[in-house]
DNA sequence: AAATTCCACAACCGCTTTTCT
DNA sequence: GAGAAAAGCGGTTGTGGAATT
């Protein structure tokens, strides 16, 4: 577009923030509210740029932003959503009460990304980085060097499948019934491949709003692996096949080829109502509709709806 | 005690999406 | 509907303090 983007106006300061400055912007905002951030700095009396006085008060100056070391409950929850979700920080977030998509970032980059490196898991993806690893990692012939636990890999990988498949941080329990619903309307709708097929693009929407329907769903569903299941398939009427993890307790197994049986539903059909009427405001409808069918298998999504070609798995798997 | 390395986190940057005119 | 501005988002960098040498 060709802007200029305000922070490169001469003069204006840059780095951490004084207390000073943090008082004025306070000041300011409590008093007039925060809209229209580029005429901030200059009516609080601030040299910085409107953008910066949003992030600073966002990430640090907000009231009821809660700081400090992540509980237990947090991180698994972090852990949960990301393996569902993949990067989408602010989302995450929202499911995080007091705490903000940069510091679950920040959070995640530090700490949690680097403990499953540790435990020779892929931290895009939660998966065993190569099919030996358990090997590479001292879970094969006794030969544990590290002495990796495999009660945690396999815990890990539990959360990893308890969260693809139905999202538990929406269980019933403790606080988290009061926990907000997922924000719908921060589903991302750009499409995950370069074809600018709008029928695709729904496709790929309506996918996104599948996984995220799991995730709010409080009932279980069949340990289907979001992360796995290619989101394009031509399935076949009765099945598809799948990779699955299983904890047998002293070790993790891969099965390929899961058969997953397909039950009938009515969700293809509002699926297909969906993307042959809808207007993109009808999503939160159409997933409101989607939920209460509780659909118990990803197949019924796509059977029969075989005439658009789409993306490559990769593309998929990084964009749920 | 000084120098170096490591780590956590605040802040920046560039891009995309949404809203406004 | 088009273009511009504002807001939002996620990746990356910079900084300061703690730990280590």
């Amino acid at each position: 577009m060709g802007r200029i983007p305000c922070c490169e106006k001469v003069g204006l300061k840059k780095g951490p923030w004084t207390s000073e400055e943090d008082k004025k912007l306070v000041a300011y905002v409590e008093k007039h509210g925060h809209r229209n951030w580029r005429s901030v700095p200059a009516k609080a009396g601030l040299e910085r740029c409107g953008k910066s006085c949003r992030l600073r008060w966002i990430n640090y100056l907000k009231p009821d932003i809660k700081r400090g070391n992540f509980t237990m409950e947090e991180d698994h929850t972090i852990i949960q959503l990301h393996a569902l979700l993949g990067n989408k920080w602010s989302i995450i977030a929202a499911h995080l009460p007091k705490r903000t998509d940069n510091e679950i970032k920040n959070y995640w980059n530090t700490n949690v990304k680097k403990r499953l490196i540790r435990m020779g898991l892929d931290p895009i993806t939660h998966k065993p980085i190569k099919t030996n690893t358990f090997e590479a990692y001292g879970g094969g012939h006794g030969q544990s060097e590290d002495n990796i636990n495999m009660n945690h890999m396999a815990q890990w990988e539990s959360a990893r499948i308890e969260a693809e498949a139905r999202g538990s941080v929406f269980q019933a329990g403790s606080h988290s019934s009061h926990q907000p619903q997922l924000i719908l309307s921060k589903i991302p709708t750009q499409p995950c491949f370069s074809s600018s097929d709008s029928l695709s693009t729904k496709r790929n929407t309506v996918y996104n709003m599948y996984a995220l329907v799991l995730a709010t769903n409080h009932d279980p569903v069949l340990p289907v692996s979001t992360l796995s299941i290619p989101y394009w398939q031509t399935p076949s009427p009765v099945s598809t096949n799948i990779g699955r993890f299983t904890d047998t307790g002293s070790s993790l197994s891969y099965e390929e080829n899961v058969n997953i049986t397909e039950t009938s539903c009515q969700t293809q059909k509002i699926i297909e109502d969906y993307m042959l009427n809808s207007q993109d405001d009808d999503i939160i409808v159409a997933v409101e509709a989607f939920r209460t069918t509780r659909c118990e298998s990803i197949q019924e999504l796509f059977r029969g709806s075989n005439d658009v070609e789409g993306p490559n798995n990769d593309s998929f798997e990084r964009n749920v």
